[in-house]
DNA sequence: CCAAAATAATTGTCAGACAATTAAATGCCT
DNA sequence: AGGCATTTAATTGTCTGACAATTATTTTGG
């Protein structure tokens, strides 16, 4: 039996050694790499493929390199935000390139919002229902572009799943609210619709102030229905055009 | 004002310029980067430089490459598999890094997990469910290591993700479910915790069968608060070690 | 003792070369 | 003309050696 493998290059495979090493735990965080030249001495490659096994780990933030006598590589705290940033690129690439349809995604996206909201009637804080306040007087300016309405209603959203007091809850509804963007700004908002939008964006933060679960989830319920039934309308008006 | 960024590498920032153009939609899927000769002569740096930046975005599965005459770096498409891959690696990593309490990150699970219920019970398939029922046989057997335990519950919720029939959603939730799985591995079950979550997870089939969202999201959450306890036990054993 | 300069280690970049791979073009034979 | 083998050209993969840039440490000079 052959190799049924694609042949990987000599950086591939030393990118995916030292990536099990990380991920299995024999190299922790604030680890030093050995410097380029020892690796490469290593693995019996030249110094510039082992630059490219580190650059695509560099790529995945699992390390980061300094320059200067003591450098080197070392292993990464991978901290939220690079996490979070991760996500949102590869899931923003995974709707747009896999002609899903704007119904799936949505579905996908308020199911998870609404996993959070009981978490959130429970620990919502001051600071945050006055974020989510700030966003609404954002999304009511009459002359707001639909990219600015779209970005606000991120904010919007993101201050919501925040409330629920989890980082790692926040950090994975991250990428289903934040990939949607693209998506939303396909929408031409109409001062009525955004007028709806908004109504319901007062509901939800009234219904956190007030603890009331049922109420925001009715709320987010709604939400859905309506931005697929708006979403639905776009996709038909481009279909006749 | 000086530069506050800390002074990306050329290679770093060429893969920038790339990415944010596939990012835009600028490059479309299937299309042919320049030759990396091209692209060092159109950047003015090296071709090695180039080469750098290409690993960075093949790291993220933005492009693959093609040796040969009319070869070269094509814009990929991330297929779910790929995005799903990188999720999970990303989510690991986090988990692992960050001394996150086996209480928050099971918290988040749960609650995610929760979201997909309704779903569940409304498309759940035989199919399915009878992979849920061989993973509970799997479960069964009294001398599995807790490692394939763990393995096999993992399976079991993948198929309870996966009945929801949204392939958006089961993407964000197998990053949440499996990077809960090394935290899980360091739980000793006994025979009377396999019993108890076994238990469960045959109320949680019964429930889908009967289309019953209630007891399916009760037999959740039962399992939730049975899994904290089971971590607390853990701590508590680690900690007067 | 302190500050300035030299030193050493290390990454970042470059230039040029050759090997390996692959599609297309060419040529040859029937 | 058609099919098969060969050549060609384009392109990525890898290697080598060099030099620039950066930075902690060491040395030197006052």
């Amino acid at each position: 039996m052959k190799n049924a493998e694609p042949e990987k290059s000599l950086s591939a495979k030393i990118a995916d050694a030292i990536r099990t090493a990380i991920v299995d735990g024999r190299l922790l965080v604030g680890d030093r790499l050995p410097s380029e030249s020892e690796l490469a001495d290593n693995h019996g490659v030249s110094r510039a493929t082992v630059r490219e096994a580190l650059k695509r780990l560099a790529a995945q933030s699992l390390i980061r390199t300094e320059r200067g006598a003591f450098g080197g590589a070392f292993i990464n705290h991978l901290s939220y935000a690079e996490a979070r940033a991760q996500q949102v690129t590869t899931s923003t690439l995974l709707l747009g390139m896999n002609a899903i349809s704007f119904q799936v995604a949505c579905e996908a996206r308020y199911a998870l919002e609404r996993s959070c909201t009981p978490l959130a009637a429970e620990r919502r804080t001051d600071a945050l229902l006055n974020t989510m306040r700030s966003e609404i007087d954002t999304q009511s300016a009459p002359d707001l572009s639909d990219e600015a309405f779209c970005a606000s209603d991120v904010a919007f959203h993101r201050a919501l799943v925040d409330c629920a007091g989890n980082e790692v809850l926040s950090y994975h509804l991250a990428g289903s609210v934040e990939a949607m963007q693209p998506l939303m700004n396909m929408i031409t908002f109409t001062a009525r619709s955004r007028a709806e939008i908004i109504d319901l964006h007062r509901a939800i933060v009234s219904g956190l102030e007030r603890r009331d679960v049922a109420s925001v989830d009715r709320a987010l319920a709604t939400l859905e229905a309506y931005t697929i039934t708006l979403g639905q309308t776009v996709l038909k008006a481009r279909a006749t055009r």
